[in-house]
DNA sequence: CCGTTACCGGGACGTCCGTGCGGGTAGCCA
DNA sequence: TGGCTACCCGCACGGACGTCCCGGTAACGG
């Protein structure tokens, strides 16, 4: 049989400490499903964008982003579907900037935490 | 045609303005490939686990997730490839941890931020 | 009023990703 | 030495994801 009885723990202290406080899957479902929202490179490069000149409508985000609005669009609607973007309709542009909510911490620590990050290089990835 | 030949941008200072801090596509392949690497409930409770007990072994690992081998083992490979953990073998038991390398802004800001941002809710996702 | 622009939405297709399964190797124990 | 354990690897399947393509709607302009 090829499914682990691993029946005897190797360090039961360890192993109980670390599921104590271990988010449950539920948790970190939800936690992972707004990494996987920006584990895309347009969908990144949008709220950069957006997180630098505040508003831009679906056209010059494409344009700045030199990709086109079918991705642009796609992503914009991922993103407002989870609420991170909002938008704002003026004839017949449609502007989007970050979410009121749109988390602080990920914002703040993760956005430009990150975007030093690639600028420095990130880990070895050999 | 559908392409889109949005030639006259609505607000060129705002696109310039964004066009030319943007990180390339290359440098947000390459945050989005970590973020990625993050964004896998599995592989995001490894790390959590990880970052809390320091170094476990993979059927420890599996049984503190409550979840399988298969999984545990499938994930491991992906941030060890990554550079992310590292192993350390003894005996025929394999214990890992976190890389010395660990991008320390990841870990801080995003693994315990991040956590925290669980623990009291993410944003709306209506 | 007709054409164009800016954007949204759905469907089809190719692709990648995670999982389960089976087999393989190295170390322990009797 | 033989069997068992802990782990790794490769493969095939199913599902999710992103993109292309097309039609649809609402606003502006002549």
């Amino acid at each position: 049989m090829s499914e682990p009885l691993h029946a005897h723990p190797v360090d039961p202290e360890r192993v109980a400490h670390a599921r104590a406080r271990l988010p449950s899957r539920e948790d970190a479902a939800q936690l992972t499903s707004v990494l996987s929202l920006m584990a895309d490179p347009t969908r990144a490069r949008v709220l950069f964008a957006l997180d630098m000149v505040e508003e831009l409508c679906v056209g010059d985000l494409a344009l700045a982003l030199e990709s086109n609005e079918d991705a642009v669009g796609y992503a914009l609607r991922l993103l407002r579907t989870a609420g991170l973007v909002t938008n704002r309709k003026q004839g017949r542009v449609v502007y989007y900037r970050l979410a009121d909510g749109f988390p602080e911490p990920l914002r703040d620590h993760c956005l430009r935490q990150l975007i030093a990050l690639t600028e420095t290089s990130t880990p070895e990835d050999d």
